[in-house]
RNA sequence: GGAGGGGUUCCCGAGUGGCCAAAGGGGGCAGACUGUAAAUCUGUUGUCAACGACUUCGAAGGUUCGAAUCCUUCUCCCUCCA
C-alpha cells in the first residue's frame, strides 16, 4: 500500500512540514496519532473545514489515528490569524452549541468507533486552569520577543492585538501537548495559517517532556485569483444541508474556475489521479465534464450518494432546458393569490432578494424570467392562471432558479 | 495616567456647514459575449407606498434655517511618553 504521506504530497495537500523525510518514514512503519483542532466560531463546518476533514479521511483509510478537537475553549479566547481585526466574542452557551453541531458533522466522515478515532473538547482541560500555575508551568516556555515575530500576529501588531488574542497561540499549544499525554498524539495539522501555533506546541512538547512530534500543514483552499474558496453571497460554503442545500454546494463546485478544477479534484476527491489527469487533459467546453465529476463527486463525500445524484439531475434538467423536480420550493396558499401577486413581493416572498428595491432593480435590468417569460414590468402581476399544473418557475439571472407551487 | 492621531456605506478609502444616499477602487448582483468557465464591455449596488419620502458616516446630546462635517460628553482603536 502507498505511503499515506505521499498520497497527500501528491495530491497537494501539503504545505510545510517540519522534518519531512523522518515523518514520512514514521508514517510507513506504524499507525500514528494526529489531531486538527476546529474552533467552534460558526454553527456549521464549511468547505475550508471539508480539506482538513479529506485529510483526516486519507489518513484514517491509511491506518493513522485521527483526534478531532473541538476548540470549546479555544474559541473563548479567539485565533488572531489572518484576522485583521479582533473577532466578536462569542458567548459560552453559543460556543457549545456550535461545538454540538461540529460533532455531529464529523461523525457523518469518520469513523470513532474505540481506537479508530477520537473527539475532544479542548474545553475539557483549558477552561479549568489555574492562572498562575499555568504561567509557570507552561507560560515560562514562551518567549514574547519570539511570539511577536510569528507570521500569524505581524498583521495583528500594526491593527492592535489584544493579551487576549496573544494567548491563543499558547492555548494551542498547550492542547498539543495534552493530547501528546493524553493520547500519545504526536502529529497536529492545520491550515498553513496555523504554522506558528502549531510549531508552539510542537516546541513546548519538546521542552516539557522532552519529546518528538511533528507538525504538518496544509495548502489553504483558495482560488486562482488569490481568494478564500468557499465564498459566497450569503457567506460560507457550509455543509450542512439546511445551511447550504446539497444543490447549491454542487452548483458551486460545478461553477469553479478552469484553472482550479485540476487542484480542487484532487483536494476535494477520492478520484486517482490518472483519472484526475485523464479528465483535466482536455480544454475549453471538455473541461465541463471534469467540473461535473467534481462537483459529483464532492457531494456525494459531503451529502451522501442520493443527494448527489438529486443534485446533478436537477443540474442536468435546468440547464438542459427542462425542468427540474429538487429545486428551492416556496408553497402559496390559494388565497395567497387570490387578488393576484406582484413581481416584487414574489420575489421577496420567495427570499430570492432582500429587498424590495434589489427587486425592482433585478426586474429593470432584466434579470427575472417567469415560466420562460422575461419579466420586465415592476408591476406585473402574478395569478392563478400562470401557474402550470400548480407550479411556476421563477429563474433569476442566469443560473439561479425558484419552484413555487399551490398548496 | 499624559500628549497626539483616528472610527465614513459589504470592504478599502475620499469627503471638513447646504451642490451628500456621500468621489474612487474592490467585491456583489444583473445585461451582452460564452462553455453553468475566464477575460472584456455595460448597467447597478441604503430602504420604502419611488421624479418624492425616510434612515445612514462609532454612541448620546447640543449649536444652526441646514451637520458625515462645528461644540460637549461617552466609547473603541493607533502612535509616542509613563
Amino acid at each position: 500500500m502507498k505511503n499515506v504521506f505521499d498520497v497527500l504530497k501528491e495530491r497537494g495537500y501539503i504545505a510545510q512540514v517540519t522534518h519531512e523525510d523522518d515523518l514520512r518514514e514514521r508514517m510507513a512503519k506504524d499507525p500514528i496519532t494526529f489531531y486538527i483542532g476546529f474552533d467552534a466560531t460558526a454553527e456549521s463546518l464549511h468547505l475550508g473545514h471539508y480539506v482538513q476533514i479529506m485529510v483526516m479521511m486519507h489518513m484514517q483509510n491509511a491506518g493513522h489515528r485521527p483526534v478531532v478537537l473541538l476548540g470549546g475553549g479555544t474559541t473563548m479566547v479567539g485565533d488572531p490569524s489572518g484576522k485583521t481585526d479582533m473577532r466578536k466574542m462569542l458567548t459560552p452557551d453559543q460556543i457549545q452549541h456550535n461545538a454540538m453541531r461540529f460533532k455531529e458533522q464529523f461523525e457523518r466522515f469518520l469513523d470513532f468507533s474505540p481506537g479508530k478515532a477520537i473527539l475532544v473538547d479542548n474545553a475539557e482541560w483549558l477552561l479549568g486552569l489555574n492562572y498562575i500555575e499555568f504561567l509557570r508551568k507552561v507560560g515560562r516556555h514562551f518567549s514574547i520577543n519570539r511570539m511577536l515575530s510569528a507570521e500569524c500576529y505581524k498583521a495583528r501588531l500594526e491593527q492592535g492585538l489584544t493579551f487576549l488574542e496573544f494567548n491563543y497561540m499558547i492555548m494551542q499549544a498547550y492542547d498539543f501537548l495534552e493530547l501528546y499525554r493524553r493520547y500519545d498524539c504526536q502529529m497536529q495539522m492545520g491550515g498553513d495559517d496555523q504554522w506558528s501555533n502549531i510549531l508552539a506546541g510542537y516546541e513546548l512538547i519538546r521542552k516539557v517532556e522532552n519529546g518528538n512530534s511533528y507538525a504538518l500543514t496544509f495548502q489553504l483552499l483558495t482560488t486562482s485569483e488569490g481568494t478564500k474558496m468557499g465564498k459566497t453571497e450569503s457567506g460560507a460554503l457550509w455543509l450542512d444541508p439546511d445551511k447550504t442545500s446539497p444543490y447549491e454546494f454542487y452548483q458551486y463546485l460545478r461553477n469553479v474556475d478552469d484553472r482550479d478544477v485540476e487542484k480542487t479534484l484532487k483536494l476535494l476527491t477520492f478520484l486517482p489521479l490518472d483519472e484526475i489527469d485523464e479528465l483535466c487533459s482536455v480544454e475549453g467546453v471538455e473541461l465541463n465534464k471534469a467540473k461535473e465529476r467534481l462537483a459529483y463527486e464532492a457531494t456525494k463525500i459531503v451529502h451522501g450518494e442520493e443527494e448527489a445524484n438529486k443534485a446533478q439531475e436537477a443540474a442536468k434538467k435546468v440547464f438542459g432546458g427542462g425542468l427540474a423536480e429538487d429545486l428551492p420550493t416556496t408553497e402559496f396558499k390559494e388565497t395567497d393569490l387570490t387578488k393576484g401577486k406582484d413581481v416584487l413581493s414574489l420575489l421577496t416572498e420567495t427570499e430570492l432578494v432582500p429587498s424590495r428595491s434589489e427587486a425592482r432593480r433585478l426586474v429593470q435590468q432584466g434579470g427575472i424570467t417567469i415560466n420562460d417569460e422575461k419579466v420586465t414590468d415592476i408591476n406585473y402581476v402574478i395569478d392563478q392562471e400562470a401557474f402550470v399544473e400548480g407550479s411556476l418557475l421563477i429563474k433569476k439571472g442566469k443560473k439561479t432558479y425558484h419552484r413555487v407551487v399551490i398548496k
